[in-house]
DNA sequence: TTGAAAGCGCTAACAG
DNA sequence: CTGTTAGCGCTTTCAA
């Protein structure tokens, strides 16, 4: 068994100091005048034994652990598994690690959650938040420990964030959907009055009511079973045997529309159009495939690590920022009303 | 600002020394017979105060950091963040943090990944491995650290692994396309030799030819942009135009394989039939709905972490341990030939 | 230009 | 039953 080699193995084999190692290794060899020639051949010598410095050792020392925790809803999502991987790219090449959670958008969990990473001594977070865990998030800032919010803001509470316009994004699928001719639209959303979804449902109210429509919502339960929600949205359509468009506040909710549907063998898109919030790779492979809000994954993850490391970066107290981005319509067959053309001289 | 409080602190408060609190802390209390009425104080006055042990102190002094390192493919893909999440729930379960990185079935990244990993002193690998990091995960194993792989073996190397039967599973599905009437299937996987490749052609191709059929394979390569893939397959079927069904052996090439059929306005089932390995979510959205052998994603995890485990746990040598998992078919309609009853009697 | 030494927060051998 | 003490491997102050 290969033993571990430690700052003072090097030493010794170098007849040099630890000091003089930890200053080439950490470059401050130039502010101490270390000379270039011990440089190289210190450097030269790590490289042949490979010696890497213990990361707990120097975190216990310096307090940084170079790693960032992240809470998403679900890395087994595509929508926030996707988020993980831009992260994941970005704050690689930052030299930093990732430790992730799900926390299924579950106060109680999330806040464990936090714990754990926080005793993990993580530098920094980047939390999709949960609602109800402000006061465990100001016990973080209290630390100082840089945190920023994504996909939503923390209410109460005002800290970095990077969200999208969820408002004009939904207001843009509605108007698409009344330009083709659609004229009764739902919207199904979760019942959660977490900023995201009220902007999403606010895009859609003002929009379908500005067209003269009826609105109608139906609100699902974050973690109602897909059997159940399928009933629901059954008899919802039962109720409201009119309408003839569906919109979906999120990827997850569509899966539920999309099994209704199949079950109540209507045709999409002309029976009923649909729309989803959030897009999906493979929506494209429907059959019509779906019209979809798509999110700017790259630059969310963008924004958000520069937000963070404006925090971690600086000494003094930064002053939260929130970033909004915009959301882009990709028109695909689902909200094509073929019949439209008949429809809307009448 | 909060400072953060130290077992010292703690210790001081308490006039106590911190070697009771950290017995308490480590359930040693009783093997130390430290009375009932100081660990209930000890635990009340910590809940109160909410002090946590740095981990990171834990960590330099045990060696241990209570973190998983796990590498995959790419966290995005459907499969692999299901096989995160899920990892992430049984390890979370026994007090485990999870680190992660996408390797892109990279050789140098898969090492990089190593490298960074075992300095931040991870406790074990879970490894997807890419070809030829042997020399590396021999560096692991000679410092005596856990490492179990999942999805295919390493080859020219055996240490403790989780499998699936891709041969069977394959052979299975080739089959059902048989039994369902087509005469002409030929396979679309990825140009590598590793093992669960080379597996399922192998089940394709005992199976086919057993059945008399003939034998046409396309590889393309891992990294093959979208576009070129799907120039390549529209040229093997302009050169096999009898094939009336595709095997895909991932997930991914089947994502190719449907652009391609979209485009050439195929019909799915009829004109050709399809069958991917690796289930999805949403196949069963499409239209018609996809075909696929499923990995059983639970076990292979739960499987996996206790292949770790006997590892971690166990002082001595633990010699290597293969396990290899059935995969089940899910049938739907992309391989229901609907002409096959005429077809048949022929 | 380099080295000695203190100490980050914790665990565990050893002493009482 | 409880406390003292010696490090784990590293960074950094201070002295030479």
């Amino acid at each position: 068994m290969k033993k571990k080699l430690s700052i003072k193995d090097i030493a010794e084999q170098l007849h040099v100091s630890k000091t003089t190692i930890s200053w080439v290794l950490n470059g401050k060899a130039d502010q101490y005048a270390i000379s270039k020639a011990l440089q190289r051949k210190i450097l030269k010598h790590i490289e042949k034994v490979g010696y890497k410095p213990n990361r707990m050792a120097q975190g216990l020392r310096t307090g940084k652990s170079k790693t960032i925790g992240i809470l998403i809803e679900d890395i087994s999502d595509a929508f926030f598994s996707t988020l993980a991987r831009r992260f994941e790219e970005i704050l690689g090449k930052k030299g930093y690690r990732i430790v992730y959670g799900s926390t299924e958008n579950n106060t109680e969990i999330t806040k464990e959650l936090i714990q754990v990473f926080r005793n993990h001594q993580v530098d920094g977070f980047i939390i999709v938040p949960a609602p109800g865990i402000e006061s465990t998030v100001k016990e973080l800032v209290d630390e100082k420990t840089p945190v920023v919010f994504i996909d939503r803001p923390l209410s109460d509470y005002d800290g970095s964030c990077v969200l999208v316009d969820n408002f004009r994004g939904t207001a843009k699928a509605i108007q698409h959907l009344i330009d083709n001719g659609y004229q009764h639209i739902a919207m199904v959303t979760l019942s959660s009055d977490q900023a995201q979804m009220r902007e999403r449902e606010r895009g859609y109210q003002i929009t379908a009511s500005e067209a003269g429509m009826d609105i109608n919502v139906l609100k699902i339960k974050y973690h109602e079973p897909k059997d159940k929600a399928v009933i629901q949205l059954k008899n919802f359509l039962n109720k409201h045997k009119e309408t003839d468009a569906l919109f979906f506040a999120t990827n997850y909710l569509a899966e539920i529309g999309l099994e209704t549907i199949l079950d109540l063998k209507k045709n999409i898109p002309d029976q009923i159009g649909i729309v989803v919030f959030d897009d999906a790779n493979l929506f494209r492979f429907f059959k019509p495939s779906i019209t979809a809000i798509a999110q700017p994954i790259q630059s969310i993850c963008e924004q958000a690590v520069q937000l963070l490391f404006e925090q971690l970066e600086s000494t003094s107290e930064v002053s939260p920022r929130i970033v909004q981005l915009p959301t882009s319509l990709t028109i695909r067959d689902s909200s094509a009303n073929r019949l439209s053309k008949a429809k809307i001289p009448k």
